[in-house]
RNA sequence: GGAGAGAUGGCCGAGUGGUCGAAGGCGCUCCCCUGCUAAGGGAGUAUGGGAUCAAAAGUUCCAUCGAGGGUUCGAAUCCCUCUCUCUCCGCCA
């Protein structure tokens, strides 16, 4: 959520930032509902403050032993305008809310402006894509065969977009998960966490995936509560409503969930594999920063994540999102793509994003700072380090052999009790 | 799932219808005293919002005692619903 106080300031300057990020904010709706804003809330606070003295009087007057009934009478007609001033109120205040709860972020002032995806900047290739001298074949090919992956039973047993796998590849699997928490634990100095993986409509709130968003979860209806699609709602979400203190700062998670995604509205993409599924694992990057150094962070976080895919000898790009792809909350992103052989071109496999306060405001999760003496609110960052499905994916495709078996990365040898090769038996 | 108790400021904790945004303590900040240490004395210390103002400061008003509703001239205090915590019983990985 954007400062109120900053539209007010200069509404502009913030519909000029939106704009590049192809958001029309209404500037016209907006100053209009300020101005009725203004008024019924002078007005209301004014017949608060006439209740409140009356009624005051009255207690003092009924404690000398005075006749106090036409006062009453007179703050019990108060009170009816009073009730009708008060519902005005409430109404204009949910219109404001519900405006500014749907109003995404502003670009920082680096980001690259564009319409889509395709006016996406590249920062720098780590890696060479390797040259096969045959025919690679996509990770479907390679682990159906030998029911390594299996999606039919997967969608008996669920439907479409889910996988079940087995053997060596499960362990496969798992051991992308160890190791990533252990390099981030011992390595880059996150703290792992454990968190629910259902959660309120606050927390939803809180990381911006509500109101706009409900669609892309899975509710339990029951109950109000959504699978989280994200670590990052769970984790984002500790510090909500938390006054932190300087010292405390930054906090740095990292934390292992699934993810489900109800993926609505990509019904053609990614169909085949598990490149797109509505429950996928993923190991999540996770700080909560002084305002101060949250740009510097940006660049930490993501060179952590990173750190995964050079280790795992994957070639790789990384892209900054320019402005029409940047995600509702983020100011500013960057893209870790992975290169897919079968595809012929890198896909997304992390995404790292500084929030500013955006979210903290929607959470309300501030810290002391010592130089103002103030509370202000904290900056949140996320990023993937990484998305396992699409890593097992990448390790699949580019380390297959002409035989078709897989050559385990060296950095998981060690979790795979010094297993060098999968081989998938027919 | 059943029965009971509770939720107050950064923390602990008092407050059962009126001047209570809330005693007291801890913590924190500043000052004084003590040649160090230990200790002592004084002052200050919630958050959000509005109006005024070019802005800041200041002034002033409103809201907030788990959340939402209700009763009342007036609610931290009474009533209802919900959420969470604790104790006991049952069930259970």
């Amino acid at each position: 959520m954007l400062d109120i106080k900053r539209i007010r300031k200069d509404l502009m300057v913030i519909a000029e930032g939106l704009a590049k990020r192809e958001f029309k904010f209404d500037t016209e709706l907006f100053q209009q509902l300020e101005e009725e804003r203004k008024v019924l809330q002078v007005k209301l606070e004014e017949l608060q403050n006439e209740r409140n003295l009356k009624s005051k009087a009255i207690g003092i007057a009924k404690s000398k032993g005075e006749d106090v009934t036409t006062a009453m009478k007179v703050v019990n007609q108060l009170n009816e305008e009073l009730k009708l001033t008060e519902q005005a109120f409430e109404v204009l205040q949910k219109k404001i809310n519900d405006f500014l709860y749907s109003v995404p972020n502003i670009p920082h002032e680096f980001v690259p402006v564009g319409k889509s995806e395709k006016d996406n900047l590249e920062i720098r290739r780590w890696g060479k894509p390797k040259e096969f001298g045959f025919q690679p074949k996509d990770h479907v090919d390679l682990a159906e065969p030998s029911a390594s992956l299996d999606f039919n039973t997967a969608a008996k047993l669920s439907g479409a977009r889910f996988v079940v796998m087995r053997g060596e590849l499960a362990r496969l699997h798992r051991a992308l998960i160890q190791f990533m928490l252990d390099l981030h634990t011992q390595e880059h100095g996150y703290q792992e966490i454990y968190v629910p993986y259902l959660v309120n409509e606050a927390s939803l709130y809180g990381t911006g995936q509500l109101p706009k968003f409900a669609e892309d979860l899975f509710q339990v209806s029951h109950n109000k509560l959504a699978l989280i699609s994200t670590a990052e709602i769970p984790v984002t979400n500790t510090v909500r409503d938390e006054i932190l203190e300087a010292k405390q700062l930054p906090l740095k998670y990292v934390c292992h969930t699934p993810c489900f995604r109800s993926e609505a509205g990509s019904y053609g993409k990614d169909t085949r594999g598990m490149i797109r599924q509505h429950q996928f694992e993923k190991v999540e990057l996770v700080q909560i920063v002084e305002p101060a150094h949250s740009y510097q962070v940006l660049e930490e976080l993501t060179s952590h994540a990173e750190k995964v895919l050079q280790l795992l000898e994957l070639p790789y790009r990384v892209v900054a999102l320019c402005t029409g792809d940047l995600g509702f909350s983020a100011a500013k992103t960057y893209d870790l793509e992975v290169w897919l052989p079968s595809q012929n071109c890198y896909r997304e496999i992390s995404s790292c994003s500084n929030f500013e306060d955006f979210q903290a405001r929607r959470m309300q999760a501030r810290w002391r700072n010592q130089a103002t003496k103030k509370l202000e609110l904290v900056h949140t960052l996320n990023g993937s380090g990484l998305a396992v499905g699409r890593t097992l994916v990448a390790i699949m495709e580019n380390n297959q052999t002409k035989e078709g078996s897989i050559v385990v990365p060296r950095a998981l040898q060690a979790y795979m009790n010094g297993l060098e090769l999968i081989k998938f038996s027919k």
